[in-house]
RNA sequence: GGAUGGAUUCCCGAGUGGCCAAAGGGGGCAGACUGUAAAUCUGUUGGCAACGCCUUCGAAGGUUCGAAUCCUUCUCCAUCCA
């Protein structure tokens, strides 16, 4: 408690907007602060674009603060249009709720839910139940619509279209906050820059109406240095639920970073002190790869626990350092049966999922992508059988430089 | 409610009766170069028992030897009017 949490999270780069800086900066110095942040339950599990904000709430529960995790039950229902260029489809309730348990379970790995050092809440408990009239003239009437135009969220919107169900997010957000702050005392929110808008609406709404102070802070958002969201990839998004996304992928997907964000990654999404940070960011050409060993298995340990940490390392170690086989490498099995005709390579990058069909496995092989046991494969009616596998009845299919599959015997 | 324009492959966007599995770009994948990075260059990018066949141009019907293209109805979107 020694340093003031507002300074470590300016220094490790998280402080994108404050709507206070000066009174958020001795507010959090000198007394505990219930704060909050929103997760729209659009999905089973959270993803790498939320581990950033729950690093940011980690910080800030160490230093004594208090977090809500606001799981958007209602709010949800909804969608917020915020960054989003087409319309979100409507989800069952039956999903969200689902979704919404699936949240609580994971935000717990990472925050003290006990003796109410952080608070789990849902927007459906006030949200789903309003009446519509009351609704309007307690809280509608204080925001000017003509203010709501000019917020930078909706401008996009403003050509492509925009629904006023949608348009009711920022009300209804704005609402939550107020909601916290009579329940709970919660004085700020907290969330992603592309939550601003939705933010300083709940501030004011707060000042206005309860006429005391209300704080709102925002982060910087991961992106690529060409400007798109970080914790994608093309497949979709990097989850934290290790069912979506082994924790071999996710180490992958730090240890892949661009270069120029190694640093930035390394403030916002490890523990480590800033004079490591800026020691491991500091390394130049190949040096650097370490730099992202070190933040991929950080990240991972915080996300996964040490030893799926270690063993996603190892795996990657023994992979591109050494090509050596693995037991952590994605394995396909077949029973001997199975191979006595003999199985052709298109079909063995098709079960291995390193193909999504045929003729894309076919297209690799002719363009000299895939390798088996170490062997260029040339001849896409190359066939297998089991004199093929080696002494542990194995065979490594590499495609591309970080494809990796085994396929196994019986 | 009225008028007009629009919906094309992962995305953007050409194509307005056969030469269209559909230009171009982006993205993806692979190759070269490298450091599991970036940049660059090259190839590739609907599926399959593959010089051929099958399925795709918002949906359903229709015209035609032949439809992404023409007609009808419907759905959705944008702009303007009310």
């Amino acid at each position: 408690m020694s340093q003031n949490v507002y300074d470590i999270l300016m220094e490790r780069g998280f402080i994108e907007q404050c709507t206070h800086p000066e009174e958020v900066r001795e507010l959090l110095g000198k007394e505990s602060v219930t704060f909050y942040i929103g997760f729209d339950a659009t999905a089973d599990s959270l993803t790498a674009g939320h581990f950033l904000t729950i690093m940011a709430m980690m910080h800030m529960q160490r230093a004594g603060h208090r977090p809500i995790a606001l799981l958007g039950g209602g709010t949800t229902m909804v969608g917020d249009p915020s960054g989003k260029s087409d319309m979100r489809k409507i989800m069952t309730k039956e999903t969200i709720r689902h979704n919404a348990d699936c949240f609580h379970r994971q935000l717990s790995r990472f925050l003290d839910f006990d003796n109410d050092k952080a608070i789990m809440a849902n927007n459906g408990d006030w949200l789903l139940n309003l009446n519509y009239v009351d609704f309007l003239r307690e809280v509608g009437a204080h925001f000017s619509v003509n203010r709501m135009l000019t917020a930078e969220c909706y401008k996009q919107r403003m050509e492509k279209g925009l629904t006023f169900f949608e348009f009711n997010y920022m009300i209804m957000q704005s609402y939550d906050f107020l909601k916290l702050n009579q329940l709970y005392g919660c004085q700020m929110q907290m969330g992603g820059n592309d939550q601003w808008s939705n933010i300083i609406g709940g501030v004011e709404l707060i000042r206005r109406k309860e006429n005391k102070p209300a704080y709102g802070l925002t982060f910087k958002l991961l992106t690529t240095s060409e400007g798109i969201k970080m914790g994608k990839t093309m497949k979709g998004a990097v989850w934290l639920d290790p069912a979506k996304t082994s924790p071999y992928e996710f180490y992958q997907y730090w240890r892949n970073i661009e270069d120029v964000k190694v640093e930035e990654c390394l403030g916002l999404l490890t523990f480590l002190p800033m004079e490591e940070v800026r020691r491991l960011g500091a390394l130049k050409d190949a040096e650097i790869n370490h730099a992202k060993e070190v933040l991929a298995y950080e990240i991972t340990k915080i996300v996964h626990g040490e030893e799926e940490a270690k063993k996603a390392q190892d795996a990657a170690r023994a992979l591109f350092v050494k090509g050596a086989d693995t037991d952590n490498m994605p394995t396909t099995i077949y029973t001997r049966e199975e191979l006595e005709a003999g199985k052709d390579i298109l079909t063995l990058l098709v079960d291995s999922k390193l193909a999504p069909t045929r003729s894309e496995a076919r297209r690799l092989v002719q363009q000299g992508g895939v390798t088996v046991n170490d062997v260029k494969a040339t001849d896409v009616y190359q066939s297998f059988t089991t004199a093929d596998f080696n002494e542990d009845g194995a065979l490594i299919l590499k495609k591309g430089k970080k494809g990796f599959h085994k396929i196994k015997l019986q």
